[in-house]
DNA sequence: CTGAAAGCGCTTACAG
DNA sequence: CTGAAAGCGCTTACAG
């Protein structure tokens, strides 16, 4: 790393003296033309870039801590730009300020970036999207600031989550008012934790409800829209095809409901869809038909994570830090046109 | 602030010893229980966390560029997860690794953040969805680190953008193949700069080519899925109302659709509809119909804006850092249903 | 087992 | 006009 000393010593002038011509105060300080192109011409021959850390301490004008989000960038479709908005609310409140940085990780390989996480890069860091090993290997770990996951479960670290079997529970409670004997599943190919728990536990909620899923009609796609018109496209060629479809992503239920449109398939009449909903019930609300949705309120989940994080850094304590809180929070049922409840339930 | 010498002071050791404890080195330095209490004893009366910035200078753990995002939040459906893919897949070339910082700010207000612009606290700038007098404002400074304004116009920073004029001669190139005579215009309410000026560019496109555009004819809804909604209620209740409408945001569009599927209009038989999109080509193609839109490509957008960026902080040079690029982005035209081309263009 | 000291890269009074 | 020095808060080899 090129430092000012290096530039200093390659143009015979002091540190003090390259401080100042990079600080653009050259004319303030009376620097000649001549010293002020010596200095350019060796932070030119070097390629001196400053150190923002070296700055930032010595400026103390970091007073802010810095908040990591770690999140995976696989479909494009995601949570992302909901939990920003509901990090952002929280911002707003301005109990709290704090700087923001996105990381990216890949799923499985979240070891490549712990690095960061165990040096006490950041003051906090909020986890989402994590695999099984991920989550194995994080708690392998004893990190020295508080991590939030994103709907996991985990006894070492915070956790905000939708609980699956209350979701699953909702969503057959739907199907048994309106007395669905059969169902077929869409569930997003090679899920994660949460997509796994949440299809798991629907099934046994329905199993539990004597409701017939029949493993052949428990379709996976891409967590895509194009992975929907694929879905659609294997519901439409199952014999026997069941008449009601519960869907885990609305990326992809989106995806299905353009494909049967387009093919004249009647909603709900000929097939009536349940689906969960991750980016926000706007999504689902303005689809033609609306859907039918259990919403994982994001908005929701960010803004409790930023708040127990903003509790956990306060503490003054260390070891208070680090202890792990659990909030659950509550899904929202939105009944529209894919799945209407039956006249006597619209009173 | 309290730091490390406080703690050891209160806790009558040396500082070394404090930062043994605090790494969590307790054992493998053989720390006896008493001091270990009488550390932690003091970092909790002090409420003692540690300096970020300090930490990294002292590893020289950072060699990354620290990149900041600073973007607006007031609509929910925004660009922002398609810029972030964008800079992800630039990432993933692995061309460039750097820590991205995602700043929110508000309209009209940044000045309050321009303080860290300045401190150069960043390594470099990509700044999105500026207003008139964030962009003068933010022009009257003299930053010494590289700044990229995305789909805007700036002679003293880097740009990248799609050509305003260019998207409205697309636009009005289909509207003529169709031979329409008279259109309505659904713009965003209180518009920023890029938006304001789609609509001047498209409404001097169409004086240009004798396609009236009736002043009552100018719908202006909130930038949302229900301003969508809205804005179809409007224009219904328009005399003599288009037979198409051109609608400047993808977000609105769908809205409007929605609301005329509900209302059983047919689209593109009674009303034919032309928007531009930016969130990505997906949202429109898989509407019911399908919409026609000119494409401003957002991930094609963040990959331009981080290579520039990547270049600009590969160069020694002081002065070639802060040189101005500027680069123009294609958008791309999608036919589809909504507005579709005569049958003898369809070859 | 624990402390004094060096040093990470930078900025800024201060002295001359 | 320019340099020597102090010091931001931290970690770590080293000495005892």
């Amino acid at each position: 790393m090129v430092t000012l000393k290096d530039v200093a010593k390659l143009a015979e002038v002091s540190v003090s003296t390259v401080s100042i011509v990079i600080n653009g105060k050259t004319k303030e300080r009376n620097i000649p033309s001549k010293t002020y192109n010596k200095v350019m011409k060796a932070i030119d021959e070097l390629g001196y870039q400053p150190n923002v850390s070296a700055r930032r301490l010595r400026n103390l004008d970091r007073a802010k801590p810095i908040i990591a989000l770690y999140w995976t960038l696989d479909t494009r479709t995601n949570m992302l730009t909901a939990l920003l908005a509901g990090i952002q609310s929280e911002i707003e409140k301005k109990q709290f300020d704090f700087e923001l940085v996105i990381r990216i990780y890949t799923n499985d390989q979240i070891a490549k970036d712990a690095k960061e996480i165990m040096n006490n890069t950041y003051n906090g860091i909020i986890i989402g999207a994590t695999s099984e090993a991920d989550l194995a290997y994080l708690e392998s770990l004893s990190p020295r600031m508080p991590i939030i996951f994103i709907n996991r479960q985990s006894k070492k670290f915070s956790t905000v989550y939708v609980d699956s079997s209350e979701v699953a529970i909702e969503a057959v409670s739907l199907l048994t008012k309106q007395s669905v004997q059969q169902i077929g599943v869409v569930a997003v190919e090679s899920p994660y934790v949460a997509s796994n728990q949440r299809i798991n536990a629907f099934l046994e909620e329905c199993r539990k409800q004597h409701i017939v899923v029949d493993q052949s009609h428990i379709i996976t796609a891409p967590n895509s829209l194009a992975g929907g018109v694929t879905a659609a496209g294997r519901y439409l060629q199952l014999t026997d095809r069941p008449k009601t479809i519960f869907c885990e992503s609305d990326t992809i239920v989106m995806g299905m409901i353009h494909e049967l449109n387009r093919l004249k398939i009647k909603i709900p009449e000929e097939v009536a869809i349940i689906s969960i909903g991750m980016t926000g019930p706007d999504a689902t609300q303005y689809s033609t038909p609306p859907i039918t949705a259990i919403d994982i309120p994001s908005e929701q989940i960010a803004a409790a994570a930023i708040s127990i994080l903003s509790k956990s850094l306060s503490q003054k304590n260390l070891h208070d830090r680090l202890l792990p809180v659990h909030q659950k929070i509550a899904p929202t049922t939105y009944i529209r046109a894919s799945f209407p409840l039956p006249p006597d339930d619209n009173l």
